[in-house]
DNA sequence: TGTTAGCACTCACAATAAACGAGTGCTAAC
DNA sequence: GTTAGCACTCGTTTATTGTGAGTGCTAACA
């Protein structure tokens, strides 16, 4: 077995850079001609031959130039990439989808990865959780017409989510303040498994001994639930989905169509998104996914982390030939503007 | 020019029906063999070679069968067409999504698409909108956690939006129900327009005569602003966007790339979802779209009106050989039973 | 011992040609 | 008005032949 050595990392790594250009097959002529190493074509063969039989290029076929394996892009992306700079152009585009400092997180989520997916013309899907389970910390209701009332819950982490509920019966203005309160007293530092049935019973026993029998309890707790529920879940979205049809790779209708339909669903989109350490830049180059659909793309995800609180993911997709230089770096940016790093 | 008669009505119907199947060109021997019409296909291609010069079919080339045009179509859909009825599986979908009443409006026009789509494997298109302009009608303040404090609106039309705000200093709770009241009183009646900055200069004024100089007037009134401009906001989403990849009409990539960044965009949703009248399905055939990467495309769409205050829009996207008399029968079902006809 | 020129060989891809067949239009007979 | 028959068209398929980029190997060279 041959040994890696300077020359053959110089050359595999021209072969990557090329590919990612091109998509064709690189030959040896090609990198004799194009890169100056003063080495001939032939030299440059034995050496392919080489990086060929240490299984860090293929030879589609016989007689035809090499293309990286996925342990050639491996050993790039972990040894030989250099970062690449980002241009003053982006950072600038960046740098605005993160300056909205008003914005609710969610949001930022979704800037940075519009952001990212209009620089790097990848795929890029973003979510944004809150980590922590919430509690109740305080309800309210509200007035709003007759028997309609809007319920107000606010969570131990700030969060405030409001429902408008049709109650069977009217509910006057002087048991308002009431009703809310001993809601609060009851139910703060819930979370929403908290929600069954025996609960439910013993907050009706509560409320009768209090001769507050009339409240709707069943309405209001499983809104209450609802609510606790769709706060803890976390919103997954890809932008630039069209991007990945651009390129030759995904030329072949199966392959459009199979990666169309993966990227639909959100359940597929959290699987890819999802794994990662906070503040960790992974790359999961093809055969590495899990995904069957993913075997011949890359992956590269960080997980964002804010103060602990909040967190979002982003990941972006595309053929294993992809520019892993060009989107490392934007990531890189992009979790040190956001303070991870 | 010939003259339209029973005998080629129903030729050009075999020819759509099995055009709608195949996607290939139905030529005269086939008609002749598979449908009963007690004529040879020399007579059966007499009446072809009519219908095109009428216009109605095309032949591709010239020793090809015929294709249906868009004249073909829409004088199947307007004349011929008969109303295929539900299958009992494909009822049931729609009425289960139908059927969650509790459900927000919101959330019905989702389930509708998805259960259609589901049943007629195109793309649908679904909007939601709340038709008037909401007006305040009442405000409400919340303390959550020091200076944090939840921004509570109602509108006329009964909506309740939050928002949290983080205010330059602590707002006590004594203050916070006569600030509340206050608002609600000066604010009432207020659209999103109304929030000029003369505006905020006048309601700066009445609080200072209440005493109240230390309420943050602007940030409160922006954050009410932007409540009433997501109020009016419509909401669109596409759903079973891959299911027109499935269609050999979209083959070739160059379509099928135009044709997902279209459906990534949610103006171009927009665009093609809006402008009919409610309760009608309105049918789109081809060149009649007015969107480029529409016109070998037909869309069906109707307008969803609940009693006056919510209404949603349901596009359907197909090729031209789409299964009008099902989508319509869909459709159709759709409409009726949201009680709209 | 590493490098290189030279050469035979491979093989995907493009171009050309030939065979096929589904379908047409037209004519003449029923 | 309908239909059988037939010559003709033309897209599609299959086979054939070049073409060229690229390889591996050998032998000569520094």
């Amino acid at each position: 077995m041959p040994k890696m050595n300077e020359r053959k990392m110089k050359i595999l790594e021209a072969i990557i850079n090329d590919y990612i250009l091109t998509a064709e097959p690189i030959g040896s002529r090609t990198i004799a001609r194009k890169y100056d190493f003063g080495l001939s074509s032939a030299t440059i063969r034995n050496e392919m031959s080489d990086l060929e039989e240490m299984g860090y290029v293929i030879a589609p076929h016989t007689s035809s130039g090499r293309i990286p394996s996925d342990k050639g892009y491996r050993l790039y992306v972990d040894n030989v990439m250099k970062k690449r700079r980002l241009e003053a152009a982006e950072k600038e585009l960046l740098i605005q989808a993160l300056q909205r400092q008003e914005v609710a997180v969610q949001n930022i989520m979704r800037e940075m990865a519009n952001a990212v997916a209009f620089i790097t013309n990848y795929t890029i899907i973003a979510t944004e959780t809150l980590s922590k389970r919430h509690k109740v910390k305080q309800i309210q209701l509200i007035l709003v017409e007759g028997p309609i009332v809007a319920l107000i819950v606010i969570t131990d982490q700030n969060a405030v989510q409001n429902k408008v509920l049709v109650l069977p019966a009217v509910l006057p203005q002087s048991l308002i303040k009431k009703v809310s309160d001993a809601l609060t007293a009851m139910l703060a530092d819930s979370v929403a498994e908290d929600f069954t049935h025996l609960y439910a019973a013993m907050l009706r026993h509560h409320f009768r001994e209090k001769g507050l029998e009339d409240v709707p309890v069943d309405i209001i707790l499983s809104a209450i639930r609802e609510i606790l529920l769709s706060l803890n879940n976390t919103q997954v979205h890809a932008v630039g989905i069209k991007n990945i049809l651009d390129f030759p790779e995904f030329a072949n209708l199966e392959k459009a169509r199979a990666i169309m339909g993966l990227l639909e669903e959100k359940e597929n989109l959290h699987a890819i998104v999802s794994g990662q350490l906070a503040g960790e830049i992974q790359v999961i180059i093809g055969e590495e996914n899990e995904t069957p659909d993913l075997k011949e793309c890359s992956v590269i995800k960080a997980k964002i982390d804010i103060d602990g609180q909040y967190y979002g993911q982003l990941a972006i997709i595309g053929p294993t030939r992809m520019n892993y230089a060009q989107v490392m770096s934007v990531l890189q940016m992009v979790l040190s503007t956001l303070g991870v790093q």
